[in-house]
DNA sequence: TTGAATTCCGTGCACGGTAACGGAAATAAT
DNA sequence: ATTATTTCCGTTACCGTGCACGGAATTCAA
């Protein structure tokens, strides 16, 4: 059985009243230290431990979180994140909790900078973020520090000392395990990586964690692989198949493929039309496309994160913060790989 | 922002006292039709939606939830489903909950029998249960259906209609992908599945499902595999390198193994003795010692269920069902199939 | 010593909901 | 018509914490 002590008991015990034991719990003053050292010893001596929703009644203030991630399509990556924020929405916990998402455009830079302006102006709480250009991020962090206010990554996070959280991908390993996937322990002689062409050069591209920890599992089990890369726009789908098309008559032996986005679906027309015996595709991701060209059998396996379940661990790692002071256990949160195949794609 | 209904709108806008509104919240009657009809309409209007910390406040009751699962030495598979006790006790909202855990020998129906009686005469506000053994099962949740005592099931569950939720593992599945993992859509030739012997008749045992699931698998993809069965005795590990020799040099050219329950690591010893090219072995869930062979390359693949992340969701279900009356969005919950290869296995 | 300025602390209401208690109103029994 | 029941509803005291307000106790200035 529990017993329930509260602020009372430890005012009766201390020979003072709750409202000095009250200040003695949140450090707001007005105490001598006399008082404060033997409220502390009762603490103690009580094992004393608040009444969360008393707490959460008595303090019933309405809150505010900022999620800054880009705007995406259904189905896209940023978008499934975005979900996260109505699943912390749905739990008991996040009542009093207001949480907006500020958006922009991905591939601008402008407009990520407009998107951080507008968050400092709505001074929100707490604010959780995907650091996608590093400089206008750096500056960005440091005016949340300077304004005290806490704020989480998610996806991928920059070095530096101020953050609450992080939860993401351990983007070496996941391009490692992409690897032993793809080869099945055993020695590929050639392999195909798809990427993406990109202009923006500040862009803050994770990936590249992928991409060498691919390429470290190569180098040690596969070294004489051979390695072709093929770049791709996603602006113009219609040009990828003619693309993949002149690869494959001119390297019509490969049979191995992967991107290190989340954008695999976008190779899954060409490879339902010319399906080739023991081709294996590995991606990243479990958008609701890739999922599609998973179960038809276009891609071989997935490896997947769960960027909703991110995003709402993020929002709810600032809400205790921001209402019970309560720090995370810890503080980077690696989240798990999960590989995806047509049997286990739910 | 939100703003903030409470009972005392609904009851100025209906005429009528907090009291009455509580009433019909709670359906506890002493409340005409004609009010009744008057504040339901009141709350559809405004949108009621209510406090939560408020009411677990106001009602300021100990519940106990008693768990019913096996005993188990530490890192075993119900020892890890033991730590969501734990786990669950750990999060803010389940203040104000007892959770018992009730052990009983996996492998003794009486045991089990004194089990349930234990938890009936404890007369608990909510009951986790895995019906390991079945008609005793039966018997004991039409008792707790009785009482008025809601209950969940976790690993498996019975054909029966009273329970609240269910979490585990689509058991079928799992063994399609189990194959599917095994021959990598391959055909293979030969398969051996490492069982263990059972003698008591009425133990549940969910593994049939996992082993004709993956039946099925080979069926449609490799019809003309050669399975073979092996049995051992978990109680005599020191028989079992004896066992898998003979059987080895009987059949060398056997590449595969599979294992249907949580007890792969006992084949890892011999693995690590007798390593061959290009052998596979698949098993299941991600017990520290399974984990550890799978790291050490014994194992070649796990696949994993949460069981402790299963025990914490089904007391957090009855304990929102509980002290909120609320029902869970789902009854029965697939939890995913995790696939663990030592680059995953964090 | 007296008054003013600090420092320190107790009191009391608020938060939204629960549920026991008792009484008014409506109905039934005499 | 009067009393006894039953039905229905309002009042009220909590639950444990937060915080504003004002007053007592102490220190400082004169």
């Amino acid at each position: 059985m529990k017993e329930n002590i509260t602020i009372l008991d430890i005012a009766r015990r201390s020979g003072l009243s709750k409202g000095t034991v009250d200040r003695v719990l949140h450090n707001r003053g007005e105490v001598s230290k006399k008082s404060y050292d033997k409220v502390m010893r009762v603490i103690e001596e009580l094992g004393y431990e608040p009444n969360v929703y008393a707490s959460l009644l008595a303090s019933n203030k309405q809150y505010t979180i900022a999620v800054l991630i880009p705007d995406a399509a259904p189905g896209e990556f940023w978008e499934i994140s975005r979900r996260g924020i109505d699943l912390e929405l749905s739990t008991p916990l996040s009542s009093g909790m207001n949480v907006v998402h500020v958006g922009y455009d991905q591939y601008d830079g402008a407009s990520f900078s407009a998107a951080c302006r507008k968050v400092l102006e709505m001074k929100p709480d707490g604010v959780v973020l995907a650091p996608m250009y590093k400089s206008e991020s750096l500056a960005f962090v440091g005016e949340l520090a300077a304004a005290q206010i806490p704020y989480a990554y998610v996806d991928s996070k920059l070095e530096e000392d101020n953050y609450l959280a992080y939860f993401g991908m351990p983007m070496v390993q996941s391009g490692q395990l992409c690897a032993d996937l793809l080869t099945q322990g055993h020695r590929i002689q050639s392999v195909l990586i798809v990427r993406i062409r990109r202009n923006d050069e500040d862009l803050y591209d994770p990936n590249v964690h992928r991409r060498a920890g691919f390429l470290d599992y190569m180098l040690e089990h596969c070294p004489d692989c051979n390695i072709h890369y093929l770049f791709i726009d996603p602006t113009h789908p219609e040009r990828i198949d003619a693309l993949l098309s002149e690869f494959h008559s001119a390297h019509p032996e490969v049979r191995n493929v992967v991107m290190f986005n989340s954008r695999i679906y976008l190779v899954a027309p060409f490879i339902e039309k010319n399906y080739v015996e023991g081709l294996r595709v590995v991606g990243f991701d479990n958008l609701d496309a890739n999922v599609a060209a998973l179960k038809k059998g276009c891609v071989t396996m997935l490896i997947a994160q769960h960027p909703d379940q991110q995003v709402a661990q993020a929002i709810q790692t600032l809400s205790e913060f921001i209402t019970l002071k309560k720090r995370p256990a810890r503080r980077d949160n690696l989240v798990h790989m999960d590989i995806l195949t047509r049997y286990n794609a739910d």
